[in-house]
DNA sequence: TCTGTTTTTGAGCAGTCACTCAAGTTATAA
DNA sequence: TTATAACTTGAGTGACTGCTCAAAAACAGA
């Protein structure tokens, strides 16, 4: 008997992503958010709970997304430090086209730096997100371990962070006007950092 | 015959970036601005122009202090690169405390992200303090080519970028929940990336 | 066609936003 | 002491904030 909701809540959602990541949090307004989903208000509600509730949806969506297009990317390499490298020069080349993705900046460090200490539940959440990235990282160094690519007392973890820091890093300069040039040096020059702890053979 | 300001410039500048380098420029309102600077809407009005206006100069004197301390830094250093990694860790160091600063991330950085599709001025404004500040860390890798620290082929200002992109990245994940060990570990593996480019002798 | 349930709608809520300005205050120089 | 110029004050501006809710609309089953 029920009326069937008219939109699409996985589209909507899209649409969230892609105007929160473009303004971040604070920058997106409710009649911004309307406009973009094309949803009323009470639709919006209905649907969310909040602004809060659909940040947090969308910050989970995108993260989502994201470990996918990791995992996706990485089937596609037998060697896992290779892989990795060749997604840190994929990141550089992504983000130096013009089109690119609504904001070259990750999501979820914009939200990290909004966040901290303005809302409290957007930081936890970023937070959570970013350790299970890394421990993603580090299941795959693991690997990279077990298979002999990096030497057997590297401390996966602690790699682990340096990579994603070297990600935030790349990222956030996309930020700046380079060219695209100075951004693929920059990913080749990070993706070198790894060159190190391979192990010789 | 005129009345002179009861309140002093810099002290209320410093106080602005004490607020913004926390709260961000969207989380601050004016009304926390008012209670921060303890001053009425009209003084600040009347001495800065606008919110804006404001945050310009807070920012503008953030990267002054930045430059100053990198300055005095490296003054205690002989080696060039030695006092780059000793920077590093120093910022792991200092990031790792609970005092530390307002915010373990950059101003510039978080005024980068936060203004790149909302406030094209600030955005601007931060894309030439991250310019300038490019350009003085390649000054010094130019020094230290020199000097003979580094290889003669070195490209100065591509090492100098991926030198500020470690800065953003190291100074980004303080604001994880990162232990002080392992934001120290990270700000020692950043500085051992330098190893690479330094000349053998 | 009618009924029952759900969704959509948008005017409007109280509160906050950045900001203004006329009146009051306080210093200095005469 | 007085006149003058600058500074301080804070109530108040219109616009916008996130959000609510009663009424209208739209579907599915009977």
């Amino acid at each position: 008997m029920p009326r069937p909701p008219s939109y699409d809540r996985d589209t909507a959602l899209a649409k969230a992503v892609s105007l929160f990541w473009h303004k971040g949090y604070h920058g997106s307004s409710m009649k911004q958010i309307e406009q973009a989903l094309d949803m009323r208000p009470g639709s919006i509600y209905a649907t969310f709970g909040s602004k809060d509730g659909l940040f947090s949806e969308a910050l989970a969506n995108y993260a989502e997304q994201g470990g996918a297009d990791l995992s996706e990317h990485m089937a596609g390499y037998d060697s896992i430090v290779e892989g990795l490298q060749a997604y840190l020069r994929q990141i550089a080349g992504s983000c130096a086209g013009v089109d690119c993705a609504p904001a070259r900046a990750c999501l979820i460090v914009k939200t990290l730096l909004e966040a901290s200490n303005t809302n409290p539940a957007l930081y936890s959440q970023a937070q959570s997100v970013l350790a299970a990235i890394e421990t993603s990282f580090a299941e795959l160094l693991e690997s990279a371990k077990n298979q002999g690519e990096i030497a057997a007392k590297t401390d996966c973890r602690r790699l682990a962070r340096l990579l994603q820091s070297q990600i935030m890093g790349l990222r956030s300069m996309a930020e700046r006007n380079l060219s695209a040039t100075e951004l693929e040096h920059l990913g080749d020059d990070m993706a070198a950092i790894l060159e190190v702890y391979k192990v010789q053979n």
